[in-house]
DNA sequence: TTGAAAGCGTTACCAA
DNA sequence: TTGGTAACGCTTTCAA
């Protein structure tokens, strides 16, 4: 039988009430008494109050929920979630809170019930596309939900839209023309392959959705018909899918001047598939990114810069202690678009 | 006020049995009434029991704690830790089972308490030295603990020490004489920079002391005197703790003709600062690796493959079913040395 | 098929 | 400073 906080009060003789006082709060009993008691648990083997117990009695569950898709192995690969992750993790380690993972595979019954049965203060969501399920069922539960894409209540996150409009003019000043776009989770059956996306507004993944509409802006004020944009669907966000994706753009003639990329990862894989051709980046082909994750810089490749841990702090602060008024639970944080070597002017001689 | 399960019996007109059979045990009710209860559910904004008193009653936490050191970017920088989080989450998954995170940095009270708090039907230790105090909160908390390190009840690991055996052998065979080590977690004060290690015996870190006794033993038997090998910690596991860590071996004459690492980022480390010399893996020093992620074939380097998923499953499943077999209860996974291009016969002439 | 009663182990609150 | 009492919201057991 497992010790219990009844079997520390009757082996010292005291209440249940100043054993847990003992564990909860010091500053309530004398020192002396409060190290009897320790020393009695140890004895017994008792460990401490009962986290469930102490969850159900005192309202806090003391963890947040993580809600992702993807699998986990891909979702870990991404530089870029690792640092978010990271910023909510420094966060939630200084208000003794755990991390509870919650991968959201397939968007099945599994995963519903995995969202209402998770002993957590709060979700945090992120990459998840807005079509999935579970999202509703973690705004069913109650507790607070911090978005970084669909807007919600509680919200930490870029001006998406902005961000690739300002990449898409810096491509247009250059003089690009033959643009292609190489986005995840633009096709309904996430395949790798030249989709055609005639009204953005439709994508269902936020992401994709607002990048690409950035995008799209921007060549349209430089008079570039979203029509002629090639548009390319990658079935996942890893370099390996951003590289094949890019085949779809660079083995066809005319050869676009530029290929653009919704994630870094994405365009690292555009890059490789550049170097697997010959093709020098930022001469034959432009390419920019997005995140500005540490390899980005080391390939010196153009990209949009935004403050990964930085989100997952705030992230954190938001779940943890929501505040009251309402504008300041919508948290924009600024990018910026780094130029770097990988986008250069438009070489229109090229085939 | 949030509605709880007698909110719903009560606007059902049935008994809080009857409505917790609705969710746990569909099969105890008529499905008609069954339909009436979780309706009016819906209605009234419930979202199905409370995880916690869920767990309190029914005596399952529903989450499995991940327990490790490092800060959660290191961790998850390290493609082997994902693998084998990845092969967790899965068997979790399949049990609707959670994954906690507890991160241990600094092994002071708040790790502690955070391992006592946590509400968890178990834990998994990947990647924490012995001496933490927060593995004896574990092992307190009477629930299941699988170790990959030191040997515990639930263990689930590989003959670290064969495995930099057969290295070892495969080094000397090439006549390699002039050799490096590099390693983690085995200066105490965390620098990087050639210590001496008289006795690996004494090493704290599990892990970085098998595996250096297997390349000791391994040279032992070539006659090569480990007093002669050149051991440097490197501060932490990443490939840019191992670049600067070999450079204690690479700028020194006579140059060692081999360094080798205790994980592949070390290793990749150690190419990095071979390729920052003009120095040629394989022909001007030989490198070898431990982990075989994918970056390793990339780089044409000779490691040791450990079957990072599987060890993650089993990990899960030892933890979620303990066999009553002492002898089922410790999983040894094989290993095998993939011979790449970055080992070679030494090149003796060189400086 | 449904319901009543008894906890699960703790903390909050108030009285002593 | 300490103790008694009453929940927290649920599941389980057993009886109807």
């Amino acid at each position: 039988m497992k010790p219990t906080l009844q079997t520390v009060a009757d082996r010292v003789g005291v209440s249940r009430s100043t054993v847990s006082n003992a564990y909860s709060r010091p500053d309530q009993l004398s020192p002396e008494l409060r190290e009897r008691i320790l020393d009695a648990a140890r004895e017994l083997g008792y460990s401490g109050p009962n986290p469930t117990a102490r969850s159900l009695r005192s309202g806090r569950a003391g963890a947040i929920g993580v809600l992702f898709t993807t699998a986990l192995s891909i979702a870990f690969t991404d530089p870029y979630a690792v640092q978010f992750l990271r910023g909510l993790a420094e966060v939630a380690e200084d208000n003794r809170t755990g991390l509870l993972l919650v991968p959201l595979r397939d968007d099945d019954e599994g995963a519903l019930e995995a969202v209402r049965n998770a002993a957590v203060d709060g979700f945090v969501v992120y990459c998840v596309p807005g079509w999935y399920k579970a999202m509703e069922a973690a705004w069913a539960r109650g507790i607070p939900v911090v978005n970084s894409d669909h807007f919600g209540s509680l919200f930490v996150g870029i001006d998406e839209i902005a961000s690739t409009r300002a990449a898409g003019e810096h491509l247009m000043r250059l003089g690009h023309r033959r643009v292609a776009i190489v986005a995840d989770y633009i096709s309904p059956d996430r395949r790798t392959g030249e989709v055609s996306v005639p009204s953005v507004e439709d994508l269902g993944s936020y992401v994709s959705r607002e990048r690409l509409t950035g995008y799209r802006d921007a060549f349209a004020a430089a008079g570039l018909e979203w029509s002629e944009v090639i548009t390319i669907s990658a079935a996942g966000n890893s370099r390996e899918h951003g590289a094949a994706a890019a085949a779809y753009a660079l083995d066809r003639a005319p050869r676009p001047t530029a290929v653009v990329a919704t994630t870094d990862l994405l365009a690292l894989g555009v890059l490789d598939a550049l170097a697997a051709r010959d093709l020098r980046p930022g001469r034959d082909v432009s390419v920019i990114g997005f995140d500005d994750i540490p390899d980005a810089a080391q390939a010196h490749m153009t990209t949009v810069r935004q403050p990964a841990l930085d989100r997952g702090r705030i992230a954190g602060r938001l779940l943890l202690d929501p505040p009251d008024d309402p504008a300041d639970r919508r948290v924009v944080l600024p990018t910026e678009l780094v130029v770097r070597a990988s986008t250069g002017p438009a070489s229109t001689g090229s085939v």
